[in-house]
DNA sequence: TCAAACAATGTAATCGTTTACATTTCACTT
DNA sequence: AAGTGAAATGTAAACGATTACATTGTTTGA
């Protein structure tokens, strides 16, 4: 409430000009050990907090990084951000966080936003990483930024240009995984897939899913697509699993959609892994607490974030060559998939569907 | 790269001053319409951003909103986090945030850093509300907070001094949780409670147990403790089921500790709700996807950080009485908890554990 | 011993805004 | 036509730090 202690006053009680203090507080140059524990006694009287805006605007550097992520309850973002974070007070930094609804117009204003506050540099998820105007201005600007989780170029075509980001290899982890059901005696894969149209992630999951089917020499369909917040999957799940060409194994393109899956087939009374084998992707922790535990392609989430910082930082330097991160990606066997050996009757699974 | 504009800049070319791009970009008094438009067009065609830094240093507020939570990847904080930040957004208000992974230091480190910034104002949950430097020190110094989960004194004790907070009334709410239990014929009730000593949520809840207990006529117990991240309790739970007076119900103080259970129990060999029942405490959202769903008392956790940025607000503004929030909790049935009609065979349950 | 080098400290400009106060402009009133 | 507010704008002093530069005091080397 009371007025609170500026560097002037430190000064004054300490005997000593604001320079001297500003030096002793910032450990910038030498002073005599008197002086500054004169100035220290000063400061720890006074309560005296250094105002960070003052220190910013003059020094044009304000030790913050800016993260604007989709959601901030999403347990892939949360946990990223608390990667994030933690590096951020490892390196002394603080840390201002936005969340953007995959809505275009949103990330076009929070980012205006951390960008007035003169953030060092951005940490961020967009929609759509190919079409962004965002991510035009801040290259535009050349201002330092990196994107986790958007994958700007597949792993293979180095030659064009990319933005600085860390992510896993979303095509390859998804080939993989898909190439483990296959190798577990699958052949009929069928995607299910979440907000395809805003999520560029996806849409390049997908691409894995049909390189490891036209790699076995197997045929690939077009994914269920569901909208984003599908509540009650059974319908679709119900027409997919009554054709004639029903799927064995179902490669849903999250996480947070296999539990959703998950949970719907057993609402329609069929068994996972015994009526149909579900994966999933992200390794979200919950995952594991699920009955049985989810087969997913796991991201190391956390790491992601915490690499961030450090490219981040590290281009805020000065760094120039900014090459995409790819993070390893790792299969986590639960129990959800299951090898196929002989087809279930298919009069049998219509039955229980029925 | 290039020098970013100013507001000098602006007016240079607006052929204004300074003082009249400031009252244009913030409208904050008459200009004449034409002038607006030569300083907007000035503004735009220069790509102007309003450096905060200067302007916050002027006029003393960031509107900035800190928030301090001991961790971010927890899904009760992240959602809680999405809330605040959705409710700063929209009051053009931004939100720097800190973990401090309930270890009092970091909790000391974390808020200096914020105060540091010049937030207007901090939302935290701290690891203990009774006894918190923190807290203490942000009293003194007359600096508006809102606790989130916090909860400072019983609901029906108002007299002693609180601090604003924004939570349910825990004990009431274990009470009624406990109460349900007993209400479809449980009378071995345990509870499992994690972090015990770090948390005063825990205890609260503990206390709702016990009181529901003793209303009942029945008989409490120490609650089986564990430590924080116990990635297995099936020993624990072996030996608490194995035991005589085994319970037929378990109370877990929050959904993570739930799920673990659930988890560990299916491992067991034990079916839930069939073999015991099983309650959670949060409400968390992928209580519901898990099989059958979990039975749980359900906080209104966005809400809170929604109501908590609200009241911040409010206190920033000047608002005096600060009377806590106890918003109401809900239970939310899943499958986890059953009638207990018949005692399972004793004996049959021990077998099944060998 | 004296100048030179160096260490410690002070002075004042600066960062980009806001805002109190001063000034100009201009439409009315009498 | 001159005086009078009110409206629009300009001037310059803050805000709280950092930092280039100036100044003072203190060794050191010949």
């Amino acid at each position: 409430m009371g007025k609170v202690a500026t560097i002037k006053d430190v000064a004054q009680l300490a005997g000593v000009s604001v320079a001297t203090v500003s030096r002793v507080v910032n450990s910038t140059c030498a002073v005599r050990r008197q002086t500054a524990d004169a100035v220290f006694a000063a400061a720890k009287s006074l309560g005296f907090r250094p105002n960070l805006m003052g220190r910013n605007l003059r020094s044009t550097r304000t030790r913050t990084i800016g993260v604007m992520l989709p959601m901030l309850n999403h347990p892939v973002f949360a946990e990223c951000l608390q990667g994030i974070e933690t590096a951020a007070q490892d390196n002394n930094h603080v840390v201002a966080v936005s969340s953007s609804g995959y809505r275009p117009e949103s990330e076009e204003r929070s980012s205006e936003v951390l960008l007035q506050q003169r953030v060092d540099g951005l940490i961020l998820t967009v929609a759509d990483a190919a079409c962004s105007p965002v991510l035009d201005k801040l290259d535009a600007e050349g201002i330092p930024y990196v994107l986790v989780f958007n994958q700007v170029a597949a792993g293979t075509n180095s030659s064009t240009y990319t933005r600085p980001s860390v992510c896993v290899d979303n095509l390859l982890a998804a080939r993989d995984l898909v190439k483990y059901l296959i190798e577990i005696g699958h052949t009929d894969i069928h995607m299910v897939a979440g907000q395809f149209r805003q999520s560029d992630r996806s849409r390049q999951r997908f691409a894995g899913y049909r390189d490891a089917m036209n790699d076995a020499g197997l045929v690939w369909r077009a994914p269920l697509e569901l909208p984003f917040n599908t509540a009650d999957t059974r319908g679709e799940l119900k027409d997919l699993l009554q054709a004639k060409n029903r799927p064995t194994a179902l490669f849903c393109s999250n996480d947070q959609l296999a539990m959703t899956v998950l949970r719907d087939l057993y609402l329609l009374g069929l068994r996972v892994p015994e009526d149909v084998s579900v994966v999933g992707f992200d390794g979200v922790q919950v995952g594991q607490w699920m009955t049985p535990a989810l087969t997913t392609m796991m991201q190391p989430t956390a790491d992601i974030g915490r690499i961030a910082v450090d490219y981040l930082l590290r281009i805020i330097a000065g760094e120039k060559n900014s090459i995409p991160a790819l993070l390893p990606h790792t299969l986590r066997e639960g129990g959800t998939a299951q090898r196929h050996v002989s087809q279930v009757s298919h009069s049998n699974l219509k039955r229980k569907l029925q």
